[in-house]
DNA sequence: ATGTAC
């Protein structure tokens, strides 16, 4: 080990944590050449590709290695926030059939496409721009991109680092959610922990938000297993040897580096234009059942959870440049951020926490302990305490269908399937999640969120 | 997570 291994979390999410080889993961990441500080991990840590789910790594620039396995393979999964005017007293009646037609609007599932079917030429714009080209298409409004994750879009991206398999995967996924855990959610605010943050991102009791979940699909997840192939055969060259092959890296600096960097970087601006016309998509959906009465749907934030930053950081009173890999794990940067929107400048970053089907979510400031402790991050979820196969024997979808159903939780899903993977009893408690990292400063509560509605793949 | 392993 080059470095310490970091580990957040409360005696009571331990137990889950080893279960399964996380922590053997954590371990292997300090071993990586460049790595500074510490390997580290979030409370709703689990096992990943290489890397563990939930883990935060810092590498040297330039010299350091960027690792695909420090991503993960859903490049620039995320979550956008979008805030209604809307109270759920008034408008229960309308959830059923807004699910409906959120479902009708937004197409879910493994391998789906969506309306759009992009030329060659125009993927190439899309990942080169991000959620500009949307914006630019008539897909959403200019200002919106103030409130996204650097502005929807990494000038680094190079489109011609994305094969050609991978852009084919990506013409026709544009507005699409995919399956796993991605969903869109229909949620209102069930309690308010800090009341000067809630009022500045303009949350408040009651109030009907919709949450959005998904990433780069097919294309993300082509660009990570092409460059991962060539990593694999280029290592020797660079003599790094690492515990575990799914470790695969080079350095940042190198041919091989760069390019993966550059394919990601399209990536991620894949999943942030896709995430912007999802959105899009929903405030027709809102409008077809509430018409001008229902108001505007505010961006209140989008973050990415599965992404490598080039960021400053404060490492032994030196301020330095590093390659921060954030694998569901959320950037969550303190107050004085000159990227944020000037209205929450003062109180730092929005972080979004979407917590498992059915149970809550949670929303969190970031603060300058963050910036200390975890190069500005924290955790992305409730995180897995079952794998994929271990849910679907344990859980009784049809059964959670319904029982959901029973508690004013309306659940459209492509597939039962897909709801047993997701089942609440595959994750962890996210309460107790969010519980650690508020503790431990590295972000502030500000509120919580109740679903109603749920669409999945 | 993913046209569910090349």
């Amino acid at each position: 080990m080059r470095v310490p291994a970091q580990i957040l979390a409360s005696e009571g999410l331990l137990d889950a944590i080893i279960k399964d080889r996380s922590l053997n993961q954590l371990v292997n990441v300090a071993t990586l050449p460049g790595i500074k500080k510490a390997s580290m991990v979030m409370p709703d840590v689990h096992e990943g590709y290489g890397f563990p789910i939930g883990g935060v790594a810092a590498m040297d620039y330039p010299e350091g290695v960027i690792s695909p396995g420090g991503i993960g393979y859903d490049i620039n999964c995320g979550v956008q926030l979008l805030a209604s005017q809307l109270q759920i007293k008034d408008n229960r009646d309308a959830v059923e059939a807004l699910s409906k037609e959120l479902h009708a609007h937004v197409p879910a599932g493994m391998g789906k496409g969506g309306t759009i079917k992009l030329t060659t030429e125009q993927l190439d714009e899309v990942l080169a721009e991000g959620a500009n080209w949307a914006v630019n298409h008539g897909y959403g409004t200019r200002e919106s991109l103030s409130y996204m994750e650097s502005h929807g879009k990494l000038n680094d991206a190079d489109p011609a680092f994305v094969s050609t398999m991978a852009k084919n995967r990506g013409l026709d996924q544009l507005g699409t959610i995919g399956s796993g855990n991605h969903f869109v959610e229909v949620d209102f605010v069930e309690k308010t922990y800090n009341n000067t943050i809630a009022k500045t991102y303009g949350l408040q009791k009651g109030q009907i938000v919709l949450l959005i979940h998904t990433g780069s699909r097919g294309l993300g997840h082509q660009v990570a297993t092409d460059h991962i192939r060539k990593m694999m055969m280029a290592m020797s060259h660079y003599g790094i040897n690492v515990p575990d092959r799914e470790l695969t890296c080079v350095p940042f600096n190198s041919k091989e580096g760069q390019e993966y960097f550059k394919a990601m970087c399209a990536a991620a601006n894949f999943a942030w234009c896709n995430r912007q016309i999802i959105s899009w998509e929903v405030k027709n959906a809102w409008e077809n059942i509430f018409g001008k009465e229902g108001g505007d749907l505010r961006l209140l934030y989008d973050v990415a959870h599965n992404i490598a930053k080039i960021e400053m950081h404060t490492i032994e009173g030196t301020s330095r440049k590093v390659i921060v890999h954030r694998k569901g794990a959320t950037r969550a940067f303190g107050p004085g951020f000159k990227e944020l929107p000037p209205e929450y400048k003062g109180v730092g970053q929005p972080v979004i926490i979407p917590g498992s089907m059915g149970t809550c979510s949670y929303v969190l400031a970031g603060t300058s302990k963050s910036h200390e402790m975890t190069f500005g991050s924290c955790c992305h979820g409730a995180g897995r305490r079952l794998s994929r196969s271990a849910a679907k024997r344990q859980a009784n979808a049809p059964v959670l269908k319904e029982k959901l159903r029973e508690q004013g939780i309306f659940v459209e899903a492509g597939s039962f399937r897909g709801i047993a993977e997701e089942a609440p009893i595959a994750y962890k408690d996210v309460g107790s999640v969010v519980d650690v990292v508020s503790a431990s400063g590295i972000a502030k509560k500000v509120a919580k969120l109740k679903p109603v509605a749920v669409i999945k793949g």
